[in-house]
DNA sequence: GCTTGACCTGTGTCTAACACACAGGTCTAA
DNA sequence: TTAGACCTGTGTGTTAGACACAGGTCAAGC
């Protein structure tokens, strides 16, 4: 199979291919006339890449996880160890987001009914500076 | 105020002040042995910046946001405008964070169960291989 | 006065996962 | 032949900082 080929068959771009194999983390061989050929078993990897990229698993993990993988040893531990990690961060992250899409609305919210107001040379812009975080406790602001 | 202290006074680090300082955001002036200082107009610009970031404008937003305000016009239109972007866009992440989150979770449940097999030449790790996201259908997995 | 640790400077590079750019080559239908 | 789609290898850009480096300044302590 070749590059767009390959890319099409799992719904992602020729760039992420080119760019994993880049990375050797998948391993073309080469046709006649100089392209990518990417056999069955190149394939199958792109499609674990694909899968353990959507599990969060960053490509630095996946290259982690080839290599055991390599040596003939069952990565399981691994991954497993892996995962939680991931998901750790994930949900870091996710409560970060969580508090930011709060702040977002509610900014927007206070700032529809408030007035514009010129700049001064101590104040770019005071919807910024007056925003003020609506308190959580029984309201039904989300 | 020099940058640590300035960092300092809001929370934030030196390389954080010294890297708006280098894209300008901040213009401090300079003590006579050469260091940066911070008049009280740039103490207010720098909590403006980080109010900014901390509701999810870009430095970009932010950087265009300064600039209609040095025009002397009232940017608060901008302002809107931006946020409902920035919002729209953290949206976006969120939903797909929350997939993400799920998927991952499911996915640490079902290998807790799963035996650990060594790798094959099609195979890297059958984990990732058999994941299949659980459906949401009056399920209590989350 | 010297030493040492903390802080300073300007400038450059790195991070993560791609996406894009470029100069030039190949393929194939019209 | 032409034109559009695709290919190559290599390099750079994206975002918001964090880090690195060589060298300078400051001030408390000895």
């Amino acid at each position: 199979m070749k590059v767009t080929e390959l890319a099409k068959e799992f719904g992602t771009t020729p760039d992420t291919v080119r760019y994993y194999t880049r990375l050797k983390l998948l391993n073309p061989t080469k046709s006649e006339n100089g392209y990518k050929y990417y056999p069955p078993t190149e394939i199958s990897r792109l499609k674990f890449i694909l899968s353990a990229r959507q599990l969060g698993f960053s490509v630095s993990d996946i290259q982690h996880i080839v290599d055991e993988a390599s040596l003939g040893k069952a990565a399981c531990p691994l991954v497993r160890s892996l995962i939680k990690e991931r998901l750790a961060e994930t949900e870091k992250q996710f409560q970060a987001m969580l508090a930011l899409r709060k702040n977002m609305k509610d900014a927007l919210a206070q700032w529809e009914v408030k007035e514009d107001k010129a700049p001064t040379s101590t104040m770019v812009c005071h919807l910024i500076d007056s925003f003020e975080p609506t308190e959580n406790n029984g309201g039904s602001h989300e």
